[in-house]
DNA sequence: CCATCTTTGTCAATACTTGCACAAAAGCCT
DNA sequence: AGGCTTTTGTGCAAGTATTGACAAAGATGG
């Protein structure tokens, strides 16, 4: 397949599955894998893992299937965290805490560098070990660092003013926990994380 | 449109999207609102929204748009989340205590009624207010309330081992902050929220 | 009360995504 | 060495999802 022709998102989406379950396996012992025994992992057609991994080249071989560690840093590198991108996070509440404290980006190519709050009786302290910035100082800091990710951590009434002056410092990539719907112009990347959105998308089909 | 027929899942993983969008205009004093203005709102096509909403029914007005309370009201029913759905959740550590204290689930539908532990030096205290539970009990305590929906947060090692536990003592659904990819049965369903997948998935746009 | 404007609900066309099926490639076994 | 088995990568067909377009319905204003 042509390596240059514009890859579908929903692809991009699937390739940190893979990724976790390559992970997986590898932590397991295992060396080798197909697309087949991936596929019924994660509950898809081993036909759409080939298709999907066939976008950015061949990394498999006839008969014999996929080089776990080999595949693993073909996807790192496609997804571009071979590398480790410094993440700020706004917002120095019991989620950012969570964040810090159980570091679920360990090892997947973010690390948090800088926690900031708007809060005057917060800034100055240390949450998790981390110290709590004065929001004042957010475009500043993300400009110095070239910060190009971060993490929205604050109440709904002020994420969009926040997302504003995330995107005004440089940032390209924002992850909100805030349950609001945000606005960032196009060549920046939104993502939410609903997780009041996820039970509701399960409960219709309760009962 | 046809009320009787099989509606793609990911039309109504949007209708979350779509209540979160009312709520937010509610909020704002707005009483009417028209396909447009929410796809401006949500980056999503007019034709889109209306589509969505066709399946389940006929809830504007030609010329005028539509009610929003009545479309919350509308939309709630639909997604079963007018009622309050008692959820478990697995794992007492920093992110357990970030979802009782912040309560994101508040007035969505959902209401956090148990907290449970396997570690013993953990059970018998108390996190963010709330007794954590012996993970012995688990099942017990999932029969007799009749728990239909779990959070697992416990470490990756352990997910589907407990994820099994939920699945036998009658878990419908099942929201996992395990990094980990889980096998359930197909009658249960299951969401990840994986925020190092949300970020890496946004790095391949980067640069 | 009519003309004008707005906006819905839906059909049909387009665009996108998935899965089937198979040739080709590669290892394994006798 | 040759046949057998496995598994990839991909062309094509089938299946889904999105969008454009418009008749119909309803509001508004003179």
């Amino acid at each position: 397949m042509a390596r240059f022709e514009k890859v579908p998102d929903i692809v991009i989406g699937r390739l940190p599955v893979y990724l976790r379950a390559l992970t997986r396996l590898a932590s397991e012992g295992q060396e080798i894998t197909s697309s087949q025994q991936l596929g019924k992992m994660l509950g898809v057609s081993s036909a759409q893992i080939r298709k999907d991994l066939s976008y950015f080249g061949e990394f498999g071989k006839q008969g014999m299937g996929y080089n776990i560690a080999h595949l693993q840093e073909q996807l790192s590198a496609i997804l571009k965290v071979d590398r480790e991108w410094e993440v700020v996070v706004v917002g120095a509440g019991p989620l950012a805490e969570a964040l810090i404290r159980e570091d679920p980006f360990a090892g997947k190519g973010f690390r948090i560098v800088a926690l900031f709050d708007s809060r005057p009786e917060r800034i100055g302290q240390r949450l998790a070990g981390m110290e709590i910035l004065d929001s004042a100082q957010l475009p500043e800091v993300v400009r110095q660092r070239g910060l190009k990710v971060a993490i929205l951590a604050v109440p709904a009434a002020e994420a969009q003013q926040v997302a504003d002056t995330l995107v005004a410092a440089g940032i390209k990539a924002i992850l909100s926990y805030a349950s609001t719907t945000l606005s960032v112009p196009p060549e920046v990347r939104l993502q939410y994380n609903d997780a009041a959105a996820q039970l509701q998308r399960m409960a219709y089909y309760l009962q």
